[in-house]
Order: C-alpha cells, then structure tokens, then sequence
DNA sequence: CTATGTTAGACAGTGTTGGTATCCAAAAGC
DNA sequence: GCTTTTGGATACCAACACTGTCTAACATAG
C-alpha cells in the first residue's frame, strides 16, 4: 500500500506519517521508485502502535523511539522487554550507574524483597527520586508502607505476565506486550484515583 | 520574606517565581506597598509542592492549577480530595458525563465490586478510554485480569488513606494527602516496571 | 503519449508550553 | 542621596509535535 492508504486506514494525516518515518519511529518503507515506496500491515500496525503511545500514554517522540528501538533490539528475549524504561530518562548503555539520590533505599528494599532485577534498570532511579522528594517535602513513605506497594506491584507484575501468551511471532507479541504494560499505565493509575475515592466513602461514611 | 529569599530557599528563580504568580499557582504575598509583597513559609511549602507536581509527576502548569484550586477548596471535605482528576482532561463541572467510550465496561466493573464513586470522576473517562484503544489494538484485557487489577488498586487505597494522619490543619494535610497520591504515581509505576523485570526473571529461569 | 494526480524527501512555518530577560517606576536600606 | 531590590508588564526564547509548501519523479487513465 502507498502512503495514502496508510494514512486513510489509520487515520493518521500524510504530512505526520511522513513526520514519523523522520523521526524513525515507522521504518521506510520498500522503495519502489525515487518518489514512490510500498509499505505493509506491519506498518500500520506500528503506526497505530505509536500512536497509542503519544497520545494516549503521552510519550514523547524521543521515549517513543526508544521504547521501540528496545522491543526490536529484544524480540525475543522477552524477559529483557519488560524491563524497559517507558518512564521519564533516556537510557544511556555506555554510562555507569550515577550516584542516584535515594539509590540505597531502592537497594535495601529490592534485597529484601529478594527481586532479582538490573544494578541499570531505570526504574530504580526514577523510585530513588521519587521517594528522595517526597522525604524532603515532609511526606516521607514509611518503609512498611513501601513494602506494601511493592508486594501490590509484585502481584500486578504476575498479573501482567500472566497475559502474554507464548505463540505469535516475537516481534507482534512484543508489542502486545508494550501495548498492556505502557498502555495500561494510565489505566492503572485511574484504578487507583476510583479505588481512592471509593475507600474514602467508605472511611468517611 | 521577599520574593529574592522567596527564591533562594525553594532555589526556583526569582523570574519562575513570577511566572507562577501570573498563572495563579501561588497566591499573591500580602502587598506592603506598590512594589513590594511579603511572602510566608506557606508561599514557600506551596512552591516546593508546585515544582514537585510539574517537576517529578510532570503536570502541566494549567492541571497543577486545577488540583490546587480543588484541594484548595475542599480542604475539610478530605474525602472529596482523593478522588481528584490529576490525570489528563480538565474538571468541567456543569458539563454532563460525555458519552464517553468504555462507558459500559467501567460501571459494570464498579457495580461488580460495589465501590462507590462519583458517577462523574473523570478515572472513569481515562479508564475506559485506555481500554478501549486496547481493545481497538487488538490487546485487550479481559474481565478477569481487570478485576484482578481492580482489586489491587482497592488495597493500594487503602494503603494510601493509611497513611493520612487526621492532625494538622486541614489545608497543609490535603497538601500531604496530595503528595502522596500524584507523586507517588512516578513511584508506582517503577515498582510495576522493577516487579515486571523480576517476575520475568523468575520465570524465563 | 499526454493530462492529471500522487509521492518521497527537504525544508520552512505554526501553535502551544514552560520558562527567561528586560524594563520601569517605586520603594528599601544604608 | 544613592545603590539595590521589588512588582508588574511585556517581550523574547527554545523545545516540541506537527503542518504546509515545494520539487522532481513517478503512476495511471484515456
């Protein structure tokens, strides 16, 4: 299909499918002439992909093209898929682990949890942070009350795991898997805004 | 205190300072005369509060406006204060709940767990727009996983509401209650994201 | 083969957002 | 008095996610 197509099956205009193919986050398409190229199903569903990404999780271009450099990268060793960054910094490979404010807390919870889980992984940075705030503007989260999050995180982690089925080809199955762990996202934090609201009723009934 | 010590103890810049007087993210400081404002440790708490929203959550300047005018003004109410937007679209509160998609899927599910919530609470919009453009991608989340999510946010809650302390003057403790619930959400999302890497773990073993 | 329309690729322009910088007249502090 | 600081207004800026315009090379219908 042309890029005409490819816009009208998506919904996506020309002049931002052409956009994204600048930015790399559509791979070109099969050149079949100096000004004429044919993409496929594959296309779309990327496209659809990124679109889900920016506008409903509201990634960036950047941390979109990230997002899916990772997947491609790891197709198949799915474990390292979950894993990824999809919060807020790049990722830097070369780069050693900087002396991240809050990281001994972040390491002293993931040890006794036993959490088998990458001295790199970003995510590690982003709780360091986060908890390191929330202690300076006096809203410290106690270390039980951390715990307790973390085991919740544990069993919606199983939860999400549980979801992937072995079949597909990797590279589909791993955006499925992008799409239920970033997407879900928004969902997950909604969740909990009702869930607030709903023990707050019952707290204060 | 000025506006220059204003500055130098939160270490946002006097002409940031300013911009946020202009967008209404602090209230002005007590005028003692035509160029000169006298500003508290309440000015400097709800700086530090402003640059933790837009800052680590990522807020917008104009939805960290909308959640502080509603903690504002239900400060006593503390039950109405958790179930807040501090998500993506704007409170309109004579609008009537749009004919949003997922509509159906959301309050079956409330029902099915017998939460009580404002039948216009915007979580419930985000949520079951976030489902649906799963669905559409062909990912989506069954019945059952989303109960299982559904239950883990309860008990989130009520981890959350534990830790509210029912002392300290109602304003300052809404601006606790809110820390803790838009800033821990970064944090959340990591523990999902580290849980993930180690349940992957565990399993690909 | 021609007339009409489409396309890749390059590049400039747009609207929004979150700030900065500059300026001014009016205090403040010495 | 004289330097410094301030509030308030306005202008400016860079990043971001597009969007529009142009050109030369094609595609296709007649």
């Amino acid at each position: 299909m042309r890029i005409s197509e490819l816009s009208r099956r998506s919904g996506v205009p020309t002049a931002t499918i052409k956009y994204y193919l600048r930015e790399r986050l559509l791979s070109p398409g099969r050149a079949t002439a100096a000004t004429q190229a044919e993409y496929d199903e594959s296309h779309l569903r990327r496209l659809r992909l990124v679109r889900a990404l920016i506008g409903v999780r509201g990634l960036s271009v950047s941390a979109t093209r990230e997002v899916l450099g990772a997947v491609a990268a790891h197709a198949e060793e799915r474990h390292q898929v979950l894993g990824l960054v999809l919060g807020a910094r790049p990722v830097d490979e070369e780069a050693e682990p900087a002396p991240a404010p809050g990281a001994a807390e972040v390491d002293a919870l993931i040890g006794e949890l036993g959490w088998e889980v990458s001295e790199r992984a970003p995510a590690r940075a982003v709780l360091g942070e986060t908890l390191e705030t929330l202690r300076s503007l006096g809203a410290e989260v106690s270390r039980g009350a951390l715990r307790g999050y973390a085991e919740l995180a544990e069993r919606t982690a199983v939860l999400d795991l549980d979801q992937l089925d072995p079949d597909a080809d990797p590279l589909e199955q791993a955006e499925r898997a992008l799409l239920r762990t970033v997407l879900m996202e928004p969902a997950l934090l909604a969740l909990r805004r009702l869930a607030q609201e709903n023990e707050s009723a019952r707290r204060n009934a």
